[in-house]
DNA sequence: ACTTATCTTATAGTTTTAGTAGTGAATGGT
DNA sequence: ACCATTCACTACTAAAACTATAAGATAAGT
């Protein structure tokens, strides 16, 4: 019942992009600098959300990354999933062939219960509502070569 | 975000205490032949739950295990707790001593929420609840030598 | 050309998970 | 007293997941 740190590093470099949202390019190297997390780690958690089409990408000087939608558009249950491979807190859930116990099993409805309030908590909340709520709080010096 | 097997199993586990609450004690054995879980898996499972006052132990002949309380008293969040070691998502949340960034950190809040969905909803149910809903749904045949 | 930055693939160390094994200690029935 | 049963405790291990790091290739702007 953890989040990793790999979708927790996802969510940040998300919020950095929604941040600067408009921008063409916000470059890895900025952003790691920014939110204090290694640039080689950034750059293997940004490819599912590339792949997926929640970034694009742009090559070169002046290149980097940003958002493919606006800020409003994307949900954190989106991005969570894609990061956590998924939002099922449990495989049976999804695939009730992984468990011949499943029609009669007490314990699924909890279950169940429990991961639809979680999709459904994850879903309410947009970039954009990161990006509001930031306004409110003080933040560092930070540095981008825009 | 995934719910760990030995979680799944102690549940499973406090169900079949609850199925049979007010016998004095329900041995692993009869447990783990039941639910189809090794029974030395459950004998590990179950250290915390006692430790934790949840369940207490008779040993020798006829001995097992029993609630310590009525299943309408113990609620899924406590078993989950201790199972999983905790039910914070992220360990910052718990002790903002971890993180430096946490008063300006703006994914914070979305992770708060989460965590108090999660345990919003875990703390409504309780073993009592899951006994009444397996009333509805077939079981196979079973063996307690009561 | 040269620099910047993404893209791709491989790898490696650490931690967690999901068990198994063996021994010891208490208890109740015969 | 003996014996089978059941919990109690400690140690170990194989496999998977997690958290990165490294090196070289590719593309684009100046």
């Amino acid at each position: 019942m953890k989040i990793s740190t790999r979708t927790r590093y996802g969510v940040r470099l998300m919020f950095e992009l929604a941040l600067f949202n408009g921008v063409k390019g916000i470059s890895l190297k900025d952003i790691a600098s920014n939110e204090g997390i290694s640039e080689k780690y950034l750059s293997q958690i940004i490819i599912p959300l590339k792949a997926r089409g929640l970034v694009i990408s742009f090559r070169g000087p002046c290149g980097g990354y940003a958002l493919a939608r606006d800020p409003s558009e994307i949900s954190l249950r989106e991005i969570v999933e894609i990061l956590e491979g998924g939002l099922s807190i449990l495989d049976c859930l999804n695939n009730s062939s992984l468990c011949k116990r499943s029609t009669k099993c007490p314990t699924r409805g909890v279950w169940e219960l429990l991961n639809s309030k979680i999709i459904q908590t994850l879903e309410a909340v947009t970039l954009r509502d990161l990006v509001e709520e930031s306004l409110n709080k003080p933040r560092d010096s930070f540095t981008y070569s825009i």
